[in-house]
DNA sequence: GCGTAGAGTGGGAGCGCTCCCATACGGTGG
DNA sequence: CCACCGTATGGGAGCGCTCCCACTCTACGC
């Protein structure tokens, strides 16, 4: 029980540390973050005083003097539900957890719905309140990116807006999972392959439009726009656009759905009109989510390596901010097509 | 330098507020944090200065001062994959980002995974970094609840580790929800009615095999442990016990699965075994995730208010970091059985 | 011998806020 | 008229840390 120990109940400050190693507040300082320029026995004893008074550093102290905050924001747009829909959310939020094991960095998980809550988290990066920003789910015409940029604050986006995306991002290579989805059920000789699309404004939902448009004319067969109906992620919408298919192209004999949930519509509105999948229609959807696994037959799908997004995000951040690479990065992972009893 | 190094000659600080209103900083602070000791000009005056300089309080600057953090942690055990699955883990975050929306808290997540970060944790919170902790899935030997407690820390469980639970806690009720799917089936005239448990030192799956135990005696049916598997609550540990239940007792009418991905293990097995849902045996389960909903047939499951869990945890909370309610709460949310094809 | 460089170190000066004591001032009662 | 009180206000004293300047001591060169 030394003097120092019984300081007020709180827990033990660098000052105390330093006390009780017999240095100063700066070499302790120097110590705690790893500095060369520390004697080899000063080290030690400042390690012994650490250990022994089971000193951890305020966080808030360290913000305030050293103006960063050792945290990131891992903003979610609430309404976006199907980024909320499995497995996204979990698997980027453990990717991200990954990357962030063994940093001393927090992760901040921020959930904008409304407009106002838009206009708070302006203000909380404003105030900066977080080293950096990882942004899921943006839209072409989000303001944030563009405010995050303006601002100067690191900050990376799962997918992109555009081609030219101007922010660092991550993405997965949609057009390439779509076209060697398509080109799968061209091998397996289908000759009216259909697509379901996504929300067109989302450029990952074009880029797989484009990936299937590639491998309809790599397989030779004739294009047709009446195969192409485009709805918006959700079930309901993939039953209609399967109606509309069904009844543009009766001959239809494979669907590619731009996702799991709706390729789900479309096996309903198969089943009700007396198709057999895969006998008479294949189909395809995309994410690999529980959907995908569960569904009767087993939906094939191409699986995006979304936790790896996340981690790469987390790490591509995280060398932002500590400056190692200024330069935005453009990083596109693989998909895979899991191939199941639905094609 | 680095890009995150954007202040100093950025954002206005308290004392330039202040200026601006002619006041001084202390009655600046007393406006911003809404005391009622200011005259209504003065207030006026410094609410007019807050708007023109876009003034935000310095979060580190406020929690070194107030020693308060005005932020929350989630904690998530990473181990724990069910937690993960849809529909959990995303609701619960909705709800709790619900709850915290209109306050200045923020929500910090925290993957635990090994005993390594396990640790790491506990020292996050010995050095007082949040406000409060929220967990989530906890096991019945898990330290962090009492190593919580023994800190003073505010904090809520998501369910309970056992029936007197010490801490606070938001479960939903394990026990009617089982107990009302059973008399269901029972209502339908089935007999012979089997459950699929959960790991049951999970005190919910203990809760939910007494609530099937109870239903089995009010409808007057005979009790047979053989009836009653043990599984772990994987899409496998599913499928194993219905093998065994179909080898125990061929004569099994329905089957009630302590969650859903359980179920759909079970649904496998019954259907290989040339069993048809639910004409030969009618099945539920227990979550009303996605699973269900897409399973063939859909599949009858009891809801649990999990979004809501997630917001009244959250509440708890806030109150009991503001002092509001110094003892615990234990709080059980209503459950709900969705009837679909399968049973 | 002297100067000089550099490594190692101590500690002052804040970071921007909250807390709280001191002060100013107008009323009130005797 | 004075003592007294309550309300509104100003500003000092930290909170625990990082940054950085100044200082001490060597070791080395000439």
């Amino acid at each position: 029980m030394t003097a120092a120990r019984v300081r007020s109940g709180g827990r033990p400050t660098l000052e105390e540390v330093a006390a009780r190693a017999g240095v100063g507040r700066g070499t302790a300082s120097r110590v705690i973050n790893g500095s060369p320029r520390v004697s080899a026995h000063t080290r030690e004893a400042v390690e012994a005083a650490v250990a022994e008074l089971g000193y951890v550093p305020n966080r808030a102290a360290r913000a305030l003097a050293g103006n960063r905050t050792d945290a990131i924001a891992l903003v979610v747009p609430e309404s976006e539900s199907r980024f909320f829909a499995e497995p996204y959310f979990s698997d980027i939020v453990r990717g991200v957890g990954a990357a962030l094991a063994d940093t001393e960095m927090q992760l901040l998980l921020t959930l904008v719905g409304s407009d106002r809550e838009r206009r708070r988290l302006a203000q909380y990066l404003t105030a900066h309140r977080v080293d950096g920003v990882l942004l899921v789910s943006v839209h072409a015409d989000d303001p944030l990116p563009d405010l995050l940029e303006q601002l100067g604050m690191p900050a990376v986006m799962n997918g992109r807006r555009s081609a030219d995306e101007s922010l660092s991002s991550v993405d997965s290579d949609n057009f390439e999972g779509a076209r060697s989805a398509v080109e799968h059920l061209a091998s397996r000789g289908r000759r009216s392959i259909a697509t379901i699309t996504g929300r067109l404004d989302v450029y990952a939902s074009q880029s797989r439009l484009d990936g299937y448009r590639q491998a309809v004319q790599d397989a030779g067969l004739e294009p047709d726009e009446r195969l192409i109906a485009p709805a918006d992620f959700s079930e309901e919408g993939g039953a209609r656009a399967m109606r509309d298919l069904l009844a543009r192209r009766p001959d239809v004999d494979a669907v590619f759905a731009a996702s799991d949930v709706m390729a789900a519509g479309a096996r309903q509105v198969l089943r009700e009109a007396g198709r057999r999948i895969p006998d008479d229609v294949a189909l395809i959807g995309f994410d690999d989510s529980a959907v995908a696994r569960h569904m009767d037959p087993a939906l094939t799908s191409v699986r995006q390596p979304i936790e790896e997004m996340g981690r790469t995000m987390t790490r591509v951040l995280l060398d932002m901010i500590s400056g190692e690479s200024a330069d935005r990065a453009q990083i596109v992972l693989p998909t895979e097509l899991v191939v199941r009893d639905s094609s």
